[in-house]
DNA sequence: TCTGGGGTCCTAGGACCC
DNA sequence: TCTGGGGTCCTAGGACCC
């Protein structure tokens, strides 16, 4: 048994427990949040799972009969979930060493102790978010991040657990015969939904079968992946730390793409939802100190449209010089999809990706190489922002503005709905809670 | 009427070079 | 006319994650 354990910490049922923390009003009730556009289910409270409520479901076929079942529906509100998270992030990486942020709402660390002492630890980290943020974390205690996965797993499915799961304390008859016997092979951290149907026609089904399977063998059949998961099944760590101490910093390519609120017919709103698209994602380019050297844009028609037959084109640029500029960058969005555009196709999605990313930093030094830098626009647009709040300045439709709630996004006709967003109690000072002593 | 968004890694195959 | 073998780099696409 190895004696530095890994530490997996996960919240649960995320978003749905960051809608309750502003407002206990809606603590022990169904409630779901929906992705964007009001479009799916993506996190559900538990008492929405026990009406049977799966995770992705349209929440407009399910609509009605969640209104008699008293749901309680949100908007996904990524600024309050956003922030949260760094709030949460923050307090449990004063815990424990080599924090890893994997997700929004989960974070790997390395534990310098041994198992014991770490889920000491664990538990009072445990307690101290759920204080200091209202968000109940699960705590997973393995050798491995595929067994800290696993056990996390099992401490959210079972009460018993107090929310922490240690695997080194676990017999050996219980790791092999309890849970990893117990764990479907979809369940299985790497193991999607087609490698779970392939395994399965090998007649493997649970985690301990996989497990015993033969890892170089299963590398020739299938991948290296796999034979990764096999060896850390079995306790042998093979999947690498993303020691990444900026955080959250993107090294291949930056994605900025959306569905529209309502289709779009030609060219010209394509270009223009392209361009905000295009000046987001350059924000992002520029906050990460990055420049890139292409500019790509995709664009589709719905698969689940009954009348259209579904049809998606894209197109890309290099840009002369790695760049960061927004002008540029909006322009060569603007450029990328020119000409390739079916006119009668009604698109609902348009997204911009930024590659080739490289940091800008090594162009500071060498200013021969001829980078084309931004030259001062969004720092302007920053300081705007700052002082008037978000969209009031921008290139061409990113400066326009929609009204009430929604005045963050364009006031475009396809700006995306969301008709059921809670307050951004933590990032809006107009959104603030406000707490009554009687 | 209404079906999310943002990433990573790996592999195969083509282009190109010597 | 004939037309190998090995290497690298890039891109597209598939699969996976939350």
């Amino acid at each position: 048994m190895q004696e530095h354990p890994i530490v997996l910490a996960d919240a649960n049922n995320f978003y749905a427990s960051c809608e309750a923390v502003f407002h206990p009003e809606v603590a022990g009730k169904p409630l779901v949040v929906l992705s964007n556009n009001d479009g799916c289910v993506v996190s559900r409270s538990y008492e929405a799972k026990a009406l049977g409520i799966a995770n992705g479901t349209p929440w407009f076929t399910i609509r009605q009969e969640a209104a008699y079942d008293q749901v309680i529906a949100r908007s996904s509100n990524y600024e309050l979930y956003g922030s949260l998270s760094r709030r949460m992030m923050s307090i449990m990486s004063g815990f424990l060493p080599g924090q890893e942020v994997y997700s929004i709402d989960e974070c790997f660390m390395h534990s310098p102790w041994d198992s014991e002492r770490t889920r000491r630890i664990a538990a009072v980290m445990r307690r101290a978010v759920l204080q200091g943020v209202g968000i109940p974390v699960s705590i997973g205690i393995a050798p491995t991040k595929t067994l800290a996965k696993i056990t996390n797993h099992w401490a959210k499915r079972h009460p018993s657990s107090h929310g922490i799961t240690t695997w080194g304390n676990l017999s050996r008859d219980d790791q092999g015969t309890a849970v990893l016997s117990s764990i479907e092979i979809d369940d299985v951290w790497g193991i999607g939904r087609r490698l779970a149907k392939r395994l399965r026609g090998l007649g493997i089904r649970q985690a301990a079968q996989l497990r015993d399977q033969d890892p170089v063998n299963m590398r020739r059949r299938f991948s290296v992946q796999l034979e990764r998961t096999i060896l850390e099944l079995r306790g042998i760590p093979c999947i690498a730390d993303d020691n990444d101490a900026t955080g959250g910093k993107r090294d291949c390519q930056i994605l900025c793409s959306r569905m529209f609120g309502t289709p779009i017919l030609g060219e010209e709103g394509l270009r223009q939802a392209a361009s905000v698209y295009a000046q987001y994602a350059c924000r992002r380019l520029q906050r990460q100190h990055s420049l890139c050297t292409r500019v790509s844009v995709f664009c589709a028609s719905s698969p689940f449209s009954k009348h259209d037959q579904y049809s998606s084109v894209c197109g890309s640029i290099l840009l002369q010089d790695p760049s960061d500029d927004p002008v540029i960058i909006s322009s060569a969005a603007r450029q990328a999809l020119h000409g390739r555009i079916t006119p009668s196709v009604r698109y609902v999605r348009v997204g911009v990706m930024l590659t080739g990313l490289v940091d800008a930093a090594s162009y500071d030094t060498l200013p021969a190489l001829g980078a084309q830098t931004d030259s001062g626009l969004s720092e302007a647009f920053e300081q705007v922002a700052r002082r008037f709040g978000p969209a009031h300045v921008g290139i061409g439709f990113a400066g326009i503005r929609g009204d009430g709630r929604n005045n963050g996004d364009t006031g475009a006709a396809w700006a995306m709905r969301r008709e059921m967003l809670s307050s951004r109690c933590t990032t809006r000072w107009d959104e603030m809670p406000v707490v009554r002593a009687d």
